[in-house]
Parts: C-alpha cells; structure tokens; sequence
DNA sequence: TTGCCGACTGACCGTTCGGTCAGCTTGGAG
DNA sequence: CTCCAAGCTGACCGAACGGTCAGTCGGCAA
C-alpha cells in the first residue's frame, strides 16, 4: 500500500480490495486496517461504521471508474450511430466494463448481498435506457419485437456474471495466452452473440 | 420448519435457506439451528463443520433438483432436435433453471466465494458441452462461426445472474401480475435474443 | 508559550463466532 | 431387565468480531 497518499485514500483502496475479494460479510475490519497498514481505530475516526465505509469504498469504486458518466453518455447522448458503438468498440460499455473488473465483482456482490450501496443500474437509469433503446428501434437498428427491458438486463448479466465466474471457466480457453485475452475473447464472443444471434440466419 | 422431517433434513433445509440468503461468511451456525428448530450442537452431531455442512446442502440441492442428471441429458443426448428442445421448451435447461432459483442463487454464491463445494458446471462438464455444440453446428442449427466456448457460458451468465439481481429490475416490468409472470418473460425475451440476436436479419 | 484540533494508537468492551464436551434421553437388541 | 448406540442438549471454550475510549502526538493559530 503507497505510503505516501493519505491514510483515509489508503484505508478505502484496502477496503476496495479486501470487500471485492471476499464480500461485506466475509470482510474484516481488522484486514482492511493491517492491509492499509494502520490501526482499526483509525478506521472508525475516517468512517463511522462497517456499513459506511462500505458504502463509500462503492462510492469510490463508481466515482474513480468513471461507470455512471460513461455509462449516461452512451445511452443518453445522440451520436451512437449504430450497435458498434454501443457494444462492439472500444469504448463501448462492455469493453469498459471489461476494463473495470472490480467495479463489476463489486456489482454483483451488491446483487447478492443486497442492502446497502446504491447499486448499478439505480431506478432512476431505467427511463433513459428503455427510451434509448426505443429510439435505435425506431431507427432499425435493433429488431422491433425484441423485450426493451429484457435486453438490458441480459446485456449486463453477461458481463456482471462473467467477472465472477471466470475463473471457473479458465481452463475453457484453452491456448490462451493470458487471462487478458481470454477476457477480450469473450467479450467478443458474447457481443456477437448478443448482435446475432446463435442460430443462423436469425431464424430456429 | 416441518417438525415429521427427520432433523438432519430440518438442519439441511434451514441451512439451505440460510446459505442461500446469507452466502457462506454471512450464514451462522446459531442462526441455521433456530430456524431448524434444534441445539446448535445437533449441527455438530450431524456435520462435522460449517463448511461440511455448505458441502452438504450443495450436494442436497444439486441432488434434489436433478440439475446434473438434466444437464448431462440435454447436452449428451441425442434427441435434442432443434434449439428449441434445449432452450424454448418447457423441458430446456434455462426454464428448469427458471424453476430451480434456489440452485441458481446458490451457484451464483459459489462463483463469488470460490473455494469448497463442486461447482457448477464442473470442468469434466466442459468436452462434453463443448463437443454437443459442434454436432449443433454441423447439423446447422447453430451458427458455425459462433464461438462454442462462449456460448455456454453466455447462457448461463444469463440465467445466474438473473435469480441474483432480479430484485433489482421488479420495478422495470411494471404491469407484471406477480414474480413469476416476470420470470417467465425475462426467460422468454432472454431466449429470444440469444436465438435471434438483437439486430434485425442478423447483422449490424 | 499556550491552547486547540485532527490524526492516530493500544487497550479494552460486550457480543457472537465456530466448535467441544459431558451427560441426558430414548428405543431396540440381547 | 441390561446394555449400548444414536439422537440430542446446555454449558462452555478461545478467538474473532464490530465498535469505543482515553489519551498521545505534531502542527498551527493566537
């Protein structure tokens, strides 16, 4: 842990790595103290409870990630001409959750344990997203007798379970080189998938 | 908790409940006891440990649903005609999984805390998965240049996650009666796109 | 120099954790 | 009836838990 950055920064990046690893009731306050390497009492000077610095180690998580703005812009703004840009590209969501595996483990510890921290997406992303995909139905884009709430929800499930489960699946990819292009490898596979369809021509 | 059960099954099944709500940290031993309506010394009489009795309830659970004995049929069987027959059909794995939530959710917790308890699908699992797609593919009903390691794994990302995070969309499908209704539409649209994809003919 | 404040610590609190153990009850075999 | 094993319990253990608190320290303003 860098000894130079504040003792608040150093606690929430051990919180982060500890809270990811083992969930918020598998965590210790003890741990996350040793692993930034002060006190546990100071833990309780920077945040009142257990809870709180949970919910701001997620705060932290979304805010340096940069998931929320990223996330707003493509679906909200008017210049995503096509799928590519909103899967496929580089700078598509799924790339950059790819980018961002710990903010999607935190998710789906969220998913799982509930309660606190604000999740992703909140209520209030819902709106946005079924008018987003309305509008590329209209354009043509994507297929008029899809399920615009199914669609969202399977987009992330792909992405949110696959940062958990990967490591199930490693031996999978065989001839892989690294567990990077193993990543790269399925997000390309599952976008394909998602654009087209597994069966041929669209049809069963 | 049935009182004409067998305690062994009562403590099972409370720990089922338990695990499943709480995962393996958040679960306490006390807590399985009282909702089994025994000594929580009686959990040590029956199980030699906590993670004894995880072990135990996942093998009860793998066991009571049959989601083994389902999988390895749909995949290694030879009667599986079309796509239908392992998706669509009421008799296809994402709706028995749709039935069977409980497992799901508690596959979902083995992915995140890793470790003790087989897992699912278990890596012998994976010639055999891996060999049924391509039988799929030569007899065409499965694109050929789709990859067949991933798609698996997208299908039960899909389905995983969920019976995890489905709490958080309730409100996204409002007009559903109840939760199963939505169940059974988020299952339908979720076959949809994965047969048909989400662009319209099948291309970008 | 004094006073104050925020950062920080170690000792400690009550509680709960997983786990143990001696001993009670019960029912079937001999 | 005796015996024994299995089912079952309450009291108990050391460790770890989240959390508290009195108090130390360095820096800064007056």
């Amino acid at each position: 842990m860098d000894p130079s950055s504040s003792s608040k920064d150093r606690i929430l990046d051990a919180a982060g790595q500890v809270f990811r690893e083992k969930g918020f009731a598998g965590a210790s306050m003890q741990l996350i103290a040793r692993k930034a390497g002060v006190s546990k009492s100071l833990l309780y000077h920077h945040f009142e409870s257990k809870q709180e610095l949970w919910r701001a180690m997620v705060d932290q998580c979304f805010q340096r990630s940069g998931i929320l703005e990223r996330f707003y812009s493509i679906v909200a703004s008017g210049d995503m001409r096509s799928l590519a840009d909103f899967a496929e590209g580089e700078e598509g969501l799924f790339h950059f959750l790819g980018r961002n595996p710990g903010v999607v483990r935190m998710m789906n510890w969220l998913d799982l344990e509930g309660g606190f921290g604000k999740g992703f997406p909140d209520p209030c992303a819902r709106d946005a997203v079924l008018a987003r995909i309305r509008e590329m139905v209209d354009r043509g884009v994507i297929r008029a007798d899809i399920d615009p709430v199914v669609l969202p929800i399977v987009y992330m499930s792909i992405c949110v379970n696959w940062f958990s489960a990967r490591w199930k699946y490693l031996d999978w990819f065989a001839g892989e080189r690294d567990e990077e292009s193993i990543d790269r490898r399925f997000i390309r596979g599952a976008i394909d998938i998602l654009l087209r369809g597994m069966t041929p021509d669209g049809k069963d």
